[in-house]
DNA sequence: ACTCATTACGTTGAACGTAAACATT
DNA sequence: AATGTTTACGTTCAACGTAATGAGT
């Protein structure tokens, strides 16, 4: 039983004509009926009988036209898991941090990057009194920096997005944990960013 | 994604090489390493990688494998339910009776025919006092006559294959109700029998 | 006449095998 | 050396299209 011959047995079930069919697939009527008499020659029973100008399924026909359904179905789902699992974030974020926000955000992000397989953080913590700590961004996906002009009063600051006075030119990615496709996508552009930056899941020249 | 190729991953992750692959599936390790390659390029991700001499899926291949996984299950629920419509009695069984028997029989038979789709009964009574009585095996499928000898003492049988005075050679065919597999197996093979005896399903020449 | 299915026949490219190269133990 | 994968290259057959034929309204 091949599916795709069972696909266009499902097809004629629900467009009831062979052109139909031939249309809806880009072939032509003759490459269907060809494929449908190899089908019904598998199979060993007539799937279809003529009906005026144009043919219907026999019972055999129609039930087997139902599990091609079941099994486009259980295609579609196959193909849904693994867009999930492509669209998925994942790979390895390095992180640079201070200690005290480091304590603010650092177990959250674990707890949600360890309920995430495929993703890892990779965390360091700096001295934000340094004079060049807007640079670490050369060599982390993540940077959290404290906000030149200090923070105004009010609580603390609860996600990354908030250290506004960071200009957004300062990303070099668009975002930091990216899905497997996008760090698939392409080779990095040219980035002036060693170790860091848009890189790809892997080396491989195709990927 | 092509079902075939999924299926090749699959195989290769759960035997673990490609040349086992290979050998399973009666193909040479250069086709499954191409087929291989080309599902790689389709899908856009590493699957596998080189272990040692060998080669082991990666998470992603993992994933696919298993979502092949579930398409296979999906493909052989199809065929079960397939091969239970094939097996499933059907066709058009005539019966010859006489009314006593009639009485006893029918009403049972009636209601399990209507109850498997695809299944007709065609009752007809008759005389039992009619001298070639027999001989309505010959335009029957299934004929409920009288034991010549006369019913011993005791209950009335009960089931059809009671009549033992009847030789198993007055059935032309094995079994009057055939699955569809049986009824299409093979032209008529020269019965003597005008309107019934063993006839196909449809006078197609191929099935 | 028109529409749809089928048959005849030639073409092409995907899938495969053979053989050689490559990699690892 | 032995084992397993990959690459290069040629072959073949299944799937398809074009064109002609058949069948029904």
């Amino acid at each position: 039983m091949d599916v795709r011959r069972l696909e266009l047995l499902r097809e004629l079930g629900e467009r009831g004509s062979i052109t139909a069919v031939a249309t809806a697939t880009h072939r032509t009527p003759s490459a269907v009926s060809q494929q449908l008499k190899v089908l019904e020659r598998e199979i060993g029973f007539p799937l279809t009988e003529r009906s005026g100008r144009g043919i219907v399924l026999t019972d055999a026909g129609r039930t087997l036209a139902r599990t091609a359904t079941d099994i486009a179905v259980a295609i579609e789902r196959a193909e849904a898991v693994w867009n999930a699992f492509v669209d998925a974030p994942a790979g390895e974020v390095s992180i640079a941090t201070f200690p005290t926000a480091g304590q603010m955000f650092i177990p959250g992000l674990l707890k949600t990057a360890a309920a995430t397989p495929g993703l890892s953080l990779v965390v360091s913590d700096r001295d934000p009194q340094l004079p060049d700590f807007p640079r670490l961004t050369n060599d982390f996906d993540v940077v959290l920096a404290h906000s030149p002009r200090g923070l105004a009063a009010g609580p603390t600051p609860a996600s990354l997005s908030m250290s506004s006075s960071w200009s957004r030119s300062t990303w070099r990615c668009p975002s930091a944990i990216r899905s497997r496709a996008a760090r698939c996508s392409r080779p990095p552009t040219s980035s002036t960013r060693p170790g860091s930056g848009c890189r790809s899941a892997t080396p491989s020249s195709r990927c």
